[in-house]
DNA sequence: AAAAAATTTAACCAAACGGTTGAAAATCGA
DNA sequence: TCGATTTTCAACCGTTTGGTTAAATTTTTT
């Protein structure tokens, strides 16, 4: 059902969002777009660490970055998400259903409704 | 809003997802709960390399092993997707709305009706 | 044309990752 | 009790990760 090349793409989505700093640099995005050193600022390792988190970021098709004059202008690409979010819903959905067949199978209603 | 010690866990979670064999594992459990030995079965790897799978989606929360004589049975926990769910679908909504807002503005200035 | 600014790339490092094999620790069946 | 079974742990290995600094690249400013 998701089983495409999509698997791949979640590597790196996933991966992508396993790390802090990037997600702090995703947040700091949201409040609108800017360029690399914009973004670098108020994060206490080097620019050149906070490219290569854009680097990451990008090839996971979460940001989107393009070049105006010498600086990079970076931008959030919110359809990148979909993917990640539709693999977690499915699976909650779908676990959560398993489980409370697994329950209802034993007899033992805990009594949690839905 | 979401800024409390979730963040480190996130980190779990996120790492946990971002490996297809350790979500080859998880879509294995759904279908219900098993021990390593019978995770491990159909893997090309060692029994000893899922067992460390199963460690890491453990410390994540994921899935809980509980021993049942020499065995440990694995379950899925979905309540742990919860959190991550939450993050991807507060930041997609608030991501699609900030760039929506800024289409919007750039549209006002160029001129240029929605 | 030269200097300055914004980024990336390259080379490097320590730590973590995903994998292996083999030994150790429980528990079960004989 | 002894041997087999199930699983983890320990040690190791090559690759990737997240970080550094320094050089290279491109564009703007003077």
């Amino acid at each position: 059902m998701f089983n495409h090349m999509v698997e791949h793409h979640l590597d790196r989505v996933f991966h992508a969002l396993s790390d802090p700093t990037r997600r702090a640099i995703l947040d700091r995005l949201a409040e609108g777009e800017a360029t690399v050193g914009h973004i670098s600022g108020p994060f206490p390792i080097s620019f050149a660490a906070v490219s290569k988190h854009l680097g990451v970021l990008e090839r996971a098709g979460l940001v989107t970055r393009k070049a105006r004059g010498r600086e990079r202008v970076c931008r959030l690409n919110p359809a990148a998400l979909a993917d990640a979010r539709a693999w977690l819903g499915f699976h909650q959905r779908f676990w959560a259903e398993r489980l409370d067949a697994l329950d209802a199978m034993v007899g033992q209603k805990s009594g949690k409704p839905d």
